[in-house]
DNA sequence: CAAGTTCTGCTACCTTGGTAATACTATCGC
DNA sequence: GCGATAGTATTACCAAGGTAGCAGAACTTG
């Protein structure tokens, strides 16, 4: 899973979304995403890369092909967060964090919910 | 600056870490890193090709090329983090280091810093 | 049934990252 | 001065992401 481009992660959300999809069905969500939409042959040509590397897998329904994801959005997750924590900031998620609090303006909710997350983190730690 | 290779990154680092380096330099900084080392003509040819794009440039001396980076660390740190936010947390800084800290084991010391910065940050929302 | 439409299969092509050999050139040590 | 050494320049090649055309099969619909 090594290197994902950003098509194929951009086709993995709609399949994580919708479960399962044909190809037009990606293709059609892709295309609400930008102003001009890929080819159907290429959304279809990707999902067939995509397969051989073992991200998705489909079935036949009639003579179509019916895909869903075969990594889960948590393996994704977490590969390329780990990816970029260790290449960019020493593995420190403090410093992680830092740099984007720095950097990107935060809603205020977010920063409590962010206490919340630690003090929780903490409190399972301790039993 | 879309989208960083392995290696261009980790000879980033390198000249960021050097402030400046020639060829040979960062060749064997990045041997210290791997079992095998890379051909210095490999290291040369990606400087070469990191500088068409952008991402480095060179001054001679002598007959040797002295490489320093073209882009900094932070705008590459929020360039990557920011990409990674949107595309997998839907812009939540929170949704993230839930999952950092629920997929990662951190260290307690880490959170510490963590409350530290969050009270920080807040302090300076207040004002 | 014929014509159009919808799918997959195959092929092709461009770009970029990565890896490196080879060729040429300047410089250094003797 | 000459051979070894250390540099850059040129060229090549592979893999993968991305984009898509065209062929051919199958299905829908009048």
């Amino acid at each position: 899973m090594e290197r994902l481009g950003d098509l194929q992660l951009r086709i993995l959300r709609v399949l994580w979304q919708q479960g399962q999809a044909t190809v037009a069905q990606v293709q059609q969500q892709l295309a609400t995403q930008q102003s001009r939409p890929l080819a159907y042959t290429t959304v279809a040509t990707m999902l067939r890369k995509m397969e051989a590397r073992g991200l998705v897998r489909h079935r036949s329904q009639g003579r179509r092909f019916v895909y869903q994801a075969a990594v889960s959005e948590e393996q994704v997750s977490r590969h390329l967060t780990t990816y970029l924590l260790d290449r960019l900031f020493e593995g420190s998620l403090a410093q992680m964090v830092n740099h984007l609090l720095e950097h990107r303006q935060v809603d205020p909710r977010e920063l409590d919910q962010l206490e919340e997350l630690i003090r929780r983190k903490k409190g399972e730690a301790g039993v």
